[in-house]
RNA sequence: GCCGUCGUAGCUCAAUUGGCAGAGCACUCGGCUGUUAACCGAGCGGUUGACGGUUCAAAUCCGUCCGACGGCGCCA
């Protein structure tokens, strides 16, 4: 009976496609009910959910008996003939005629009460839920998005060492690992070393983990996150902010095109946003975000960082995200090159937005030696050890530029996620390495 | 790193504020041929996170530690 392969997906059932039809489906014990000489199942594949019936009067007696003690989660195989039905919920059901155990569950640790941290012990089990099977839909369709958006602009994929010998960003915090009888670091960019591949390949583009060693106990913060970055000859700060809007804008389009239904059962209140999103984004300085908070009467001064508070503010103030330009050097890192025209900022950019933060972050890049070595000594580092770094601007260097994007932050803006966790399978946060 | 909340059955939570540790769900058994998180009846289920202290008596009060969650800071 089931050796044929004539195996449907529930959600051809679902669609009507096989009414009146004998079909069989292999899935999971989503629920079960037990009426006596009757069984309601709702069996789940990854396409959908629907219901079976099982009749004692025609069924097998033995099989029948052995269906009754399933629980849920138990994988099973049914034949039978779909049914219009308005009594079973999505309005069709499949009437079992004959089926098969496949693997009879163990009882399942996940119920209708369910709390944060027992879902997070069990995210192992929990991926098998409607919302996290659409979060990784969606999550698939984003990576595509970025691969297809840089592809399509003539960048090449390139990819850097995960294990190196420095930091990236200047005071963050780095995961050390053993090499053998040395330590090294785990990444937390692909920047520096793409900035030497660039004089040779041209432009590249990466997705790739990073890795920050950082106790941020925040809704919007990963220890291991991933990481599309992107590095680009001869741009301008203006070239990268396009760079950028493009991106969001085809990540946004990708979404909704190819994984509509999902996003639409994660979050309805944000598709109208989602679909009238265009550019181009607002762009303001600074200097201009600073006098706007001021204004708004926030208690901030020139050369504060923006904290939550602010950034929850400036992001409010606009009705798409918001490029915020021309940072003072103090506050962005080291490799980020100064304005000619006011060396005391710099040339690049956050793109922010509502509730998450800071989804893109990017730069000019530094080319004087001289520049990049007074800014390593300002913030306590040991230039000696970016010597091969400082090399990329010794011989023939050009002007360019690149960002790095946090990919799971842009899920999380996407499907208006309480917290960054759910934007990744297995999440890694300073308190949870497991499962 | 700082502040806060919490930790009781497999899960979600009670315990009249210091006085016999309980309920719902799950699971097991029994009943039921149209259920919708089915329902009805019974049963199983505990070192109250750990250690110490106060007390005739501690889940409850005090101390230390562990763990989780929430917020801030740091950052993408």
């Amino acid at each position: 009976m089931f050796d044929d392969d004539s195996f449907v997906d529930i959600s051809e059932i679902l669609e009507g496609q096989h009414t009146g039809k004998e079909v069989s489906i292999r899935g999971w014990v989503h629920r079960e009910r037990d009426i006596g000489n009757m069984l309601f199942f709702n069996i789940r594949d990854p396409t959908g959910t629907v219901q079976a019936t099982i009749a004692k009067d025609n069924f097998n007696e033995d099989k029948f008996d052995n269906i009754k003690g399933l629980l849920v989660e138990s994988s099973i195989k049914i034949h039978g003939e779909v049914a219009e039905d308005e009594r079973a919920p999505g309005g069709y059901e499949i009437r079992a005629m004959d089926a098969e155990i496949v693997h009879a569950s163990d009882d399942f640790p996940i119920h209708e009460d369910q709390s944060v941290e027992h879902l997070l012990d069990n995210r192992h089990l929990w991926l098998r839920s409607t919302k996290m099977r659409d979060l990784m839909t969606i999550r698939s369709t984003v990576f595509g998005a970025i691969h297809e958006f840089f592809r399509k602009e003539g960048y090449k994929e390139f990819q850097s060492p995960i294990l190196t010998p420095v930091a990236c960003e200047g005071g963050s915090t780095l995961f050390p690992v053993e090499y053998f009888d040395d330590e090294v670091y785990l990444t937390q960019s692909w920047q520096l070393y793409a900035e030497a591949a660039i004089y040779g390949v041209g432009d590249i583009y990466t997705i790739a983990p990073s890795f920050r060693a950082e106790k941020s106990r925040t809704p919007r913060h990963l220890t291991e996150y991933w990481h599309a970055e992107v590095e680009g000859l001869w741009l301008d700060n203006d070239d990268l902010i396009e760079l950028g809007e493009g991106l969001v804008l085809h990540i946004v389009d990708k979404v909704l095109d190819e994984s509509f239904e999902e996003l639409k059962n994660i979050n309805e209140e944000g598709l109208e946003y989602l679909q009238n999103l265009e550019g181009p984004f607002p762009r303001i300085t600074y200097e201009e975000a600073v006098e706007k908070l001021k204004d708004a009467g926030m208690d901030v001064s020139y050369g504060d960082d923006f904290g939550v508070p602010e950034e929850k503010k400036l992001t409010s103030m606009f009705e798409k995200p918001v490029f915020v330009t021309h940072y003072p050097k103090e506050i962005k890192a080291f490799y980020m090159k100064r304005d000619d025209d006011d060396p005391s900022k710099v040339l690049g950019y956050d793109l922010m937005v509502p509730h998450v933060g800071e989804l893109i972050g990017g730069s000019v890049r530094e080319t004087d030696v001289d520049s990049l070595v007074d800014r390593l000594e300002e913030e306590g580092e040991d230039p000696s050890i970016y010597e091969w770094f400082l090399d990329t601007r010794r011989y023939g260097s050009v002007p360019h530029a690149g960002y790095g994007l946090g990919i799971e932050r842009v899920i999380m803006w996407l499907c208006n996620l309480d917290h960054i966790r759910d934007a990744i399978a297995f999440p890694r946060t300073p308190n949870r390495s497991r499962p």
